[in-house]
RNA sequence: GGCCCGGUAGUUCAGUUGGUUUAGAACGCUAGCCUGUCACGCUAGAGGUCGAGGGUUCGAGCCCCUUCCGGGUCGCCA
């Protein structure tokens, strides 16, 4: 017989189906056992009366929580189920069927509220949960946090396949540092050294030269940062494109905003509704055009509203803290979760974002909850100027290959760099070690 | 890398100024009871080299030193 997810099982009342999954509680009376199945689809309680059914009773008394079975029986209404109001009467005999059984687990996956008569249990730490990390997964919340995902980088390649971009796969493993040279995890490459990429920005600029003119890729970035916060890790996903032809920085933060805008419409009108209710977070759909603010007026906007000061001497980049306080701000002047950043100094930016007349990079940081989620800028495509802007850096022998790029013919262009993984931990408002399907940090190489 | 904090049953935590011989609780687990439960209920039980090593002391989970492991945060970034 094939299985009926439970979802589908409550619309097919009378008929005599097969559902499976986990059990999600267990209360097994003298003369009555109840139990709460859990797919990833919802959940169906299995009511037995046992006197009926002699032939199971060995079964129920096998049971534990969590352990895999499949039931075949038939669904009806009942007003004494306060679990949706259904319940599955099992068919005779030997309708249930234990798949795998599960032992004691490890870990508390949701907090237990206290009662007059016991003390309330907190949830396991996640770095705890993590260990066991695919028991942690099979909650509500955290299915709901990888079925969102699902949607938003839909969303994302959909919005892009529309606008005619390609979308590439650069290589992983690469014989030299890109970018800076720094915070490179190093891998043995047969008998010399290669590097896992730490971002696929020259790649997507490769890509550029060879007239593909809009790209994106979906692919993992590597960073060998010991960085302890709730919004970093080694390994993450990141969503890139860049793409050819542009005017100005300004077509690239367009696009972003218009992407974006897309993406969180379409996750608000998928999950808005179970993500308010499970996380008590709102989906808010954003509108454009994205309030910008360059770094220098932000910092007197902070100073003047909160009385955030900082040394001009680091006025030059972001703090986390003036981050956070530019949420803040963007909410109380533009009613504005997101916030475009320019004007960042030279100094603080990659060598390749084209600079204006005076030298100030044409990028930007996108802030969104007040964590930056986004670095993009207009990249510089003319081999000399780039070139020069590498020397200043110390950057020569390095990055010759990618300056390559640039003296067989190149289109002006631009582009960005999402956190899959950060967007998902602020539409969540989790911490990045919940928001990953497996998270990697300095100290955390398994599972 | 800097600065904080922590390591006590499977899990989450108590454990007073160092001092009742067997270090507690809750959840989980085991056994038994319970005619519809619904985060069921009731009774009993098992379960701990108090991260490791050293020291102070008549006496250390608690104080000191060393060490290991972990977490938070800042910097950095996505």
């Amino acid at each position: 017989m094939e299985r009926t997810t439970l979802k589908n099982a409550l619309k097919r009342t009378g008929e005599k189906i097969l559902v499976r999954g986990f059990v999600d509680n267990i209360r097994n009376g003298k003369s009555m056992a109840f139990i709460v199945l859990k797919d990833l689809s919802g959940r169906l309680q299995i009511t037995v009366e046992k006197e009926k059914y002699p032939a199971l009773l060995e079964t129920l008394d096998r049971i534990t929580p969590d352990s895999v079975i499949s039931c075949v029986g038939t669904v009806s209404a009942n007003e004494f189920v306060k679990l949706n109001g259904f319940e599955m009467i099992p068919a005779e005999g030997e309708s249930i069927t234990i798949d795998s059984l599960a032992e004691a687990l490890p870990i508390v996956r949701k907090e237990i509220p206290a009662t007059k008569k016991r003390a309330a249990l907190e949830r396991s730490n996640i770095d705890q949960r993590i260990d066991y990390r695919w028991i942690d997964l099979r909650t509500d919340e955290n299915q709901l946090v990888f079925k969102t995902q699902t949607v938003l980088a839909a969303a994302l390649r959909e919005f892009l396949l529309e606008r005619d971009f390609l979308e590439i796969h650069s290589p992983k493993l690469i014989g030299a540092a890109s970018e800076s040279g720094a915070d490179v995890f190093e891998v043995k490459y047969f008998d010399r050294k290669a590097y896992l990429a730490q971002s696929p920005q020259f790649y997507k600029q490769m890509a550029m030269a060879a007239g593909f003119e809009r790209i994106f890729e979906v692919g993992p970035v590597f960073r060998a940062e010991k960085s302890y916060t709730s919004r970093h890790t080694t390994e993450f996903t990141g969503f890139d494109l860049e793409f050819s032809y542009i005017e100005s920085v300004k077509d690239v933060m367009d696009m972003e905003a218009e992407l974006l805008t897309y993406a969180l419409g379409k996750v608000a009108e998928k999950y808005g509704e179970e993500i308010e209710a499970l996380f008590g977070k709102k989906v808010v759909v954003p509108t454009l055009p994205f309030p910008t603010v360059k770094l220098h007026d932000l910092y007197d906007e902070l100073e003047k509203n909160y009385g955030y000061v900082l040394p001009e001497s680091e006025k030059n980049d972001l703090t986390t803290e003036a981050e956070q306080l530019s949420y803040k701000w963007v909410m109380e002047k533009y009613g504005h979760e997101f916030l475009f950043v320019t004007d960042f100094g030279p100094e603080k930016r990659a060598f390749y974002h084209m600079r204006d007349e005076n030298g100030i990079p044409m990028g930007y940081d996108l802030i969104w909850r007040g964590v930056e989620i986004t670095t993009g800028a207009q990249r510089e495509h003319r081999y000399e100027k780039l070139k020069a802007q590498a020397e200043e850096k110390g950057l020569g022998e390095d990055v010759k290959f990618y300056l390559d790029f640039f003296r067989y013919g190149c289109p002006p262009h631009g582009g960005f760099g999402l956190g899959l993984d950060r967007l998902t931990m602020l539409l969540f408002g989790l911490g990045i070690k919940d928001s990953m399907f497996i998270f990697r940090g300095p100290n955390r190489l398994n599972p």
